[in-house]
DNA sequence: TGCATTCTAGAACGAACGTAATAAAACTCA
DNA sequence: TGAGTTTTATTACGTTCGTTCTAGAATGCA
């Protein structure tokens, strides 16, 4: 019916996505997508629409490949194994991050996500999708008698997230794995059902 | 000597900081710059250099006059009363802050470190600066028997840092107390002398 | 084969960018 | 008072920005 494309979007989306994820939003420009794509700049504007559009399919793409990829690969593990695994693979991701992109979900959030209210909602929406993994975790080791009980699994979820936040940004200034870890480990420990207080009396 | 100047460069900075925390970088003109100044784009390259360095001593002053100040309060309380009234302050500050400017040192980490070494330099030793901040607070309540010794105080103090840098993020996109709170008060119950396995055998 | 459609390529758009140049204004000190 | 110095105001520089336009190339279907 007409002339068919020359590129794979998804190829396009991925070299896309490697420059917000370096540069971040604004310090990217469509000439320097031009660049990376390899595809004319008419063909990005005909394909997605507008930098903005651009931004959002490279941003969903990454969310799906990387962060939606990694809770799917957890998910499969037990509870506590969960969450060790997780953190162990954000911390070695970091400290291998050569040229410090960071994780770009939490780019997103603070670059797009406070002036744009879409932008913030899909990360809003990722972030609560990342703590509910953290909070089931929890409970089913809790439930199964793997990870105390003396806190709620909501507050433990919660204090998780942020604790995976605190990392994705000190990991980019201070991109040290002494440092990661020390941030992570007792947050690990407080899960740890040796130390609860209901073993304590007897 | 020569003509005076006509502005005084705390308020000039005010003005450039206000512009640089609440869009960042890139995304602040030099035409933002002399709007919300006041002053002429002439006096400001006079009296600052150019762009990057308005913005370098933006972040001093950010740094001394919101972080540090911060520190300074803290330093004059008893150990685990000044984590505690540390977070308190940045998730009532989180929560009330309606533009969603979050802290300026956060985003400069994500915004400017990455690409510039002199501004990766300097976050990273306000960081820094933080950390030992907590860990000092942690050693001194160790000692004093109002905090847990089952971990070190360096490890605690990266703990704590990191937890921080969450919430500063977490803020950004569902600036929301419930969540906040339940992020940093496992880290404060884990602090607790009477969790800690010491207590437990007898 | 030609018509309709969708693609690609490259130039070009006006606007905005960071910065520099120019000249007038306001001060100190001889 | 006038020479010397610094700050101000305005204009304009060259570049780059996101986006659009114009042509032509490549397909499916009649």
């Amino acid at each position: 019916m007409a002339r068919p494309r020359e590129f794979e979007e998804g190829v396009v989306l991925d070299a896309a996505m490697e420059c917000f994820w370096n540069r971040g939003y604004e310090a990217t420009s469509m000439r320097d997508l031009v660049d990376k794509t390899g595809i004319t700049g008419a063909s990005l504007y005909n394909a997605f629409g507008d930098k903005r559009a651009i931004y959002q399919r490279a941003l969903d793409r990454y969310v799906e490949g990387s962060v939606a990829a990694r809770l799917a690969r957890c998910e499969e593990l037990p509870p506590l194994e969960a969450i060790v695994a997780f953190f162990d693979d954000i911390v070695s991701r970091s400290v291998e991050d050569r040229s410090r992109k960071g994780c770009m979900l939490v780019n997103a959030a603070l670059d797009v996500a406070p002036h744009d209210d879409e932008f913030q909602r899909i990360v809003a929406e990722v972030m609560t999708r990342i703590e509910l993994f953290f909070r089931d975790c929890v409970q089913k080791g809790q439930e199964q008698g793997a990870i105390t009980s003396t806190m709620s699994a909501e507050e433990l979820g919660r204090h998780l997230l942020g604790v995976l936040l605190g990392v994705r940004v000190l990991a980019r200034v201070r991109p040290d794995r002494i440092l990661l870890e020390g941030v992570v480990r007792p947050a690990i420990e407080l899960l740890d059902i040796s130390s609860s207080p209901r073993q304590r009396d007897h």
